[in-house]
DNA sequence: AGATATTTGTTCGTATGTATT
DNA sequence: TAATACATACGAACAAATATC
């Protein structure tokens, strides 16, 4: 039966668009649920790949532009990933943390957040991300962290080595929470420092050398590397503590209140612009 | 000019789709940015209208369906809301808490996460939150905090309210995270909150009375609303920390290690199926 | 490398549902 | 109630991408 019986150009006769009830909910969602309902219940791993659209149609006798639209819908939820030629059609992804972070920067948004909220809760959360992180990091971890500090390890030319700086910095940061095997803890992290490399009124702060504190910051970094190493937790977790609150109050010095500003997923740092809408 | 200059039946012949560059981008998804764009630089508040499906055809020389898709996206991300009828047509909306978790949710099926993960976080941030939420409470608030004890004031008939009691037990928590002005603070809170509301493995644990825990818990919220409306943060603090901990090690002397299940934005507390797509 | 087949991507006329006036 | 304005849905035709031979 396919859906309308290849009815030629008179078309509107024989409808017979059962469908169901029109109870609130729209044809695309519904078929949007059917598909995740499907992917949960078969237990599809990253990788499976889902009915193609011809199918998708006679299974749930939609139109194209309908299933289009739901399968718009998972793609944009970072569910799958939809591929053109053959063998192509939906496949089960994981959603990326990229994503993640994009979608929910478009909630903040509309909310009212301060430099002050941020490193709040990084004085809490980076303490116990590094010292999370110390029970898995490795050479290679160490080497990383090592070489990024060398990006700033001397002074910048003008405001835009600055800037770079400034990046390397939160990078070092990112560096250490990745090696987390807390993902919650790990993410929270990873998207405080997200917002701090993206935030508009950061950027302006950002441009400002401040010697002393970079000075002070890289001795912070060293000496945490070799607590990490040696394995000394509260040494860890003190070194940190100290290291946020310094960095605090850089930070609150210049600015107070700022409006979210959007991240977006794609641009390397653009101040603004709402979190992503596709990968790549 | 109106996308196709009205072609009749002939169609193909003149297409005329400049389609500036297919550099790897397809038609929707740029037309979503270039929404999102217009959003951000006209300083779109919620409740605005955008352009209607018409004008952005003609505006982005695009196809119904294209810009349908595009909509369905922007619509997915909780950005805009879609209304048919008079006056209707896409206008821009603040994304729901509840829609920004669900999506989250999506991002942590895919990792690993356990009862201590959930934990070591929680006991950082709930009395941090709860000095915050201090300082903004009032009597309509302690009476919401009052109220919800009583839901778990006495012993539980069966396992069917011994579960209720629970998800009251995280109500008290949520309500107090509402009372911060820290939006991310609040947000992360809540989001651990709801995560061990949806929880599978968490769960089959509700459903136990523990007359012990459940009599210690209330002293802890009691005490803690005492601590709150004398504004001694320092015993806000102790009281949440100390209450944490205890709840910590009941739930692990239960469960370690649970796969992540999806939230579901529009049921209740179902255990199983992925975060919602649209509202309602 | 080029041709071909497969499958998604896009358009557009038409028809219908729905909310406003 | 009817008219109107708008989104919602369908599907055939065509375009573009991509895998395979």
């Amino acid at each position: 039966m396919q859906t309308g019986d290849a009815n030629p150009a008179t078309g509107p006769s024989a409808q017979g668009r059962p469908r169901s009830l029109s109870k609130g909910r729209k044809r695309p969602d519904e078929i949007a649920e059917a598909i995740k309902r499907m992917i949960v219940a078969e237990g599809l791993a990253p990788g499976s790949r889902l009915p193609q659209e011809r199918e998708l149609m006679t299974q749930f006798s939609a139109g194209k532009s309908t299933v289009r639209e739901a399968l718009k819908s998972l793609e944009v939820q970072g569910l799958v990933r939809i591929r053109t030629g053959p063998g192509g059609g939906a496949v089960v992804e994981a959603m990326s943390e990229r994503r993640a972070m994009s979608l929910l920067s478009n909630y903040l948004f509309t909310q009212t957040i301060s430099i002050a909220d941020i490193y709040a809760l990084r004085k809490q959360l980076e303490p116990m991300v590094a010292v999370s992180a110390m029970r898995n990091i490795d050479a290679a971890g160490f080497k990383r962290l090592g070489d990024i500090i060398a990006v700033y390890d001397h002074d910048p030319r003008d405001g835009e080595e600055s800037w770079r700086q400034r990046m390397a910095e939160l990078d070092f940061h990112m560096v250490v929470a990745e090696y987390s095997d807390n993902a919650l803890l790990s993410f929270f992290c990873r998207f405080l420092q997200r917002l701090l490399k993206d935030l508009a009124i950061c950027h302006d702060i950002y441009k400002l050398d401040q010697p002393v504190l970079r000075q002070s910051g890289i001795a912070h970094q060293r000496e945490l590397i070799a607590a990490m190493a040696a394995g000394d937790a509260p040494r860890v977790r003190s070194i940190m503590t100290e290291h946020m609150i310094e960095a605090e109050m850089h930070m609150l010095s210049l600015e107070a209140q700022i409006e979210t500003r959007f991240l977006n997923e794609d641009d390397a740092y653009p101040p603004q612009s709402i979190g992503g809408g596709t990968e790549r």
